[in-house]
DNA sequence: AATATATTTCGACTATCATTGAAATATGGA
DNA sequence: TCCATATTTCAATGATAGTCGAAATATATT
């Protein structure tokens, strides 16, 4: 994944707003969400949410498609699955950098097997 | 981690400049480097350079210490470590998102061991 | 003390982002 | 067709972020 998208992608999550929509849509899971739903669920302005909304999409993280009146939006997991990649690498680089955490376990896991390293 | 805290982090990263600096001081490891080092690097003024390393000091993702007339910054792997465990908490949170890529194996852990029911 | 180097802070400017009411578009139903 | 609902687009506004020259600060050297 390229530096520039990457930094796209960060920044369109690095927004408590989109964040919070992101968040609500991988927990709604492969179904999604319609836009109104989000809307009542955050509390957010139609106008205000369809700009966030529209920045997911442009990005790649999220897409909507038309359902009669509704748009049903729903994340897309391989952006968010080349981000995490993306940081990964950039996290350990093959070389130890947090053993005694758990949550960077992709690392050691990466480290024991497979030697991808693309930057 | 808290979700407006996570925000921060990833608008931090979410910026093309400060997300060469932050890749520059992780290739760097642990010895980090110092300012003017990522400057001539990165072709940037002293200024700019300065403005972006303290937001990425601010949110706790690095951090530097005066050697001499220098300041050497490096990374706060602990801050990362969580910022990844947030996403991947957050990106397939125990159900299948991706098990065709490998790159979010660390899902394919977690849904060998951890079974949380559908939400 | 005077000078040089490294970095930050200040100040000003420009650019981009976020918010939202109102109008426009799309769809479905009566 | 007319109306209601869902969503987007437009337009205007205020707020925040990014850039960088110049001045200030910190440290080292002579």
């Amino acid at each position: 994944m390229e530096l520039l998208t990457a930094a796209d992608l960060l920044a369109a999550l690095g927004h408590e707003s989109r964040l919070s929509i992101f968040r609500l849509l991988v927990e709604a899971g492969p179904e999604g969400l319609v836009a109104s739903a989000i809307g009542e669920t955050l509390g957010m302005a139609p106008a205000t949410l369809s700009f966030h909304l529209a920045h997911l999409s442009r990005v790649g993280l999220i897409s909507g498609q038309r359902e009669s009146r509704f748009i049903r939006y729903s994340t897309n997991y391989s952006a968010m699955d080349e981000l995490i990649a993306f940081l990964t690498s950039n996290c350990c680089h093959g070389q130890p950098c947090l053993p005694k955490t758990s949550a960077c376990d992709t690392t050691a896991k990466r480290r024991a097997g497979i030697t991808k390293s693309s930057s």
